[in-house]
DNA sequence: ATGCAACCTGTAGCAACTACAGGTTCAAGA
DNA sequence: TCTTGAACCTGTAGTTGCTACAGGTTGCAT
């Protein structure tokens, strides 16, 4: 009866339970991101549940725009977990600047599509105000 | 006097005025974007103005988050005249959507790094909410 | 004439995957 | 028990959009 709760299951499963896929579990296992995890009698690798949310935690922070050099980090500095907090803290906020600039190159990026298409107008302009802006000079 | 003014100028010349570096216009060259410009006797690329025009197209449809085959299919309708408008808007109009998706991811990882830092509080918390916050599973 | 900045080609590297090819293993049904 | 066939394995190459060499040649100002 040992053993039947915490199964350790092949790299599918947990690719769908972490929501990162099998190709990728491979690629972070091949750059040291996650650990090799052990294997079956016939080399399928097995993911104990320790393992999985590792996975996940890297899929979360890869979707809130962590580089994997971040996460190897924050991997890191959630395995030490003394003295952690605020040097996460500190990456979290250096990201927080990041995301907020790049969230203002989208934004005037958007009024700027936008305003070309409304320019369009009808759709059969001869000259076209899109290409005609983006050929202007300045 | 003849061809005085209308001066071809050499690669870096043609960044500077462009935006675009140096080693960006000849890969843009080799990977087919822009046409190979002419040669002066001793090999060096010689840009006329024209050409200059089409990389700084190729900067700022960039800067506005065309990928490089967008910016192919841009550059063919703007040579296609005619017919052009239309399509140009359809292509404008479906980037406008993906980047309104990556606006909505953004501001969504801004709200998930606020917060986290918000509940990091003073600082010296064992249990650093930040990484128990990506740990959590769902 | 000479010096040196700017040019040339070609290759390799970066992030972060993704997609094969060509095989082996596992698990479930007959 | 045997037999499918899906899922796994390794290794390599391709993707996008550059960037950075190395090791040489040219252009131009002094």
């Amino acid at each position: 009866m040992a053993g039947s709760r915490m199964d350790g299951v092949p790299i599918g499963a947990a690719a769908r339970r972490s929501g990162v896929k099998v190709e990728t579990v491979r690629y972070y296992e091949r750059i040291g991101l996650v650990a090799p995890p052990p294997r079956s009698a016939g080399g399928h690798r097995v993911y104990g549940p320790g393992a999985v949310t590792r996975l996940a935690f890297v899929r979360r922070a890869r979707a809130l725009g962590f580089t994997l050099g971040q996460v190897r980090d924050l991997l890191a500095l959630a395995d030490a977990r003394e003295t952690s907090c605020v040097e996460v803290e500190r990456l979290a906020r250096g990201h927080l600047a990041a995301v907020r600039g790049r969230l203002a190159d989208l934004v005037r990026m958007e009024a700027v599509l936008d305003e070309m298409i409304a320019r369009c107008a009808g759709g059969s302009v001869p000259d076209c105000p899109i290409i005609e802006a983006l050929f202007e000079e300045r």
